[in-house]
DNA sequence: CCCCAGGTGAATA
DNA sequence: TATTCACATGGG
């Protein structure tokens, strides 16, 4: 026991053989638990503190084994074959090249289902306090040399706490989804394992019976949990994005469908089996995607 | 005072 | 089927 705590704090390292980049893979808004400290990204994935920092070509860890920081961290997977994949133009090009070594990360999946539940309608600065405030105030305590930490509230964490502590960790109206889907979540037992054994198609109408995830967390938690890379969520920014860029992507005009399934659609066909990956790396350019102006189509003047 | 943020679900026509 | 609206909270 002694032994296995001793060797998960020491420092390893990691030497890497294909693109990587720490800081835009964690700093990219796809996770929200990690922050920046001594140098170092902190942050904790289902019940270890880890704490990591990349040199060049080297990848330096605590709190874990290579083998669980190459799998969280997708280091296997060919990143150059999947980006040359979707490489079909100028635009996707600029944020390709601007991301060079940005991986999508291996999220456990009823953190990430909780996470992007509560990330409706919220800036990123809220959705990562909120989600610390929960993971202090139901997570378990993790100690480690770097400092403590707290673990994502297990469902029967979240169903089982007081209303007002769900209040107070800033939750708002998603408080009664996050509890409803935590209970579920929770009794079911096997909802990852169903999840997973699921063509995309059908996971996605299971997550959307989940109180409080529609369709744009659903294809957040396939695509970061599940690795169904076409998942291709579309929140306010790539709505922008893709409206400026492929305004093709809507149709012509009076298109029938809704703008969500037909942008998504259009991701899917244009950019093929990885156009999850397209979509963050269109996100992760946002704010070089669109320079001059953050409003879309300001109202007409009058 | 306004509008917006990695939306969702219910009500309405 | 497609609009429309309320929903808490915080920031600009």
């Amino acid at each position: 026991m002694v032994k296995g705590m001793v060797r998960r704090w020491r420092p390893l390292r990691l030497e890497l053989d294909g693109p990587f980049d720490l800081d835009l893979t964690l700093g990219c808004g796809q996770v929200f638990r990690w922050e920046q400290r001594d140098g170092y990204w902190e942050g904790v994935v289902g019940d270890r503190a880890i704490r990591v920092r990349q040199k060049e070509s080297e990848l330096l860890f605590e709190g874990a084994d290579e083998e669980f920081i190459r799998h969280y961290f997708q280091l296997d997977l060919d990143l150059d074959r999947i980006t040359s994949g979707f490489d079909r133009d100028e635009k996707i090009h600029a944020a390709i090249e601007r991301c060079r070594g940005l991986r999508l990360v291996c999220q456990p999946a009823w953190e990430c289902t909780a996470s992007y539940l509560c990330a409706t309608y919220s800036s990123i600065p809220l959705i990562r306090r909120r989600i610390r405030m929960l993971s202090c105030a139901l997570g378990r305590e993790i100690s480690s040399p770097f400092g403590t930490f707290y673990s994502f509230p297990a469902p029967a964490e979240l169903s089982s706490s007081d209303p007002l502590t769900l209040k107070e960790c800033r939750t708002g109206y998603r408080a009664g989804y996050l509890r409803a889907t935590a209970e579920i979540w929770g009794n079911d037992g096997r909802m990852e394992e169903r999840i997973s054994g699921l063509p995309t198609r059908e996971a996605r109408k299971v997550l959307m019976e989940l109180p409080g995830v529609g369709r744009k967390a659903a294809d957040c938690i396939l695509l970061f949990a599940f690795q169904r890379f076409e998942s291709f969520p579309v929140d306010v920014w790539i709505g922008r994005i893709m409206r400026r860029h492929y305004p093709e992507a809507l149709g012509e005009k009076g298109e029938k469908g809704d703008a969500y399934e037909r942008i998504a659609g259009f991701a899917r066909e244009y950019f093929g089996p990885h156009a999850g990956y397209a979509q963050e790396y269109l996100y992760a350019s946002r704010a070089t995607c669109l320079p001059p102006s953050p409003r879309d189509m300001p109202p007409a003047p009058g």
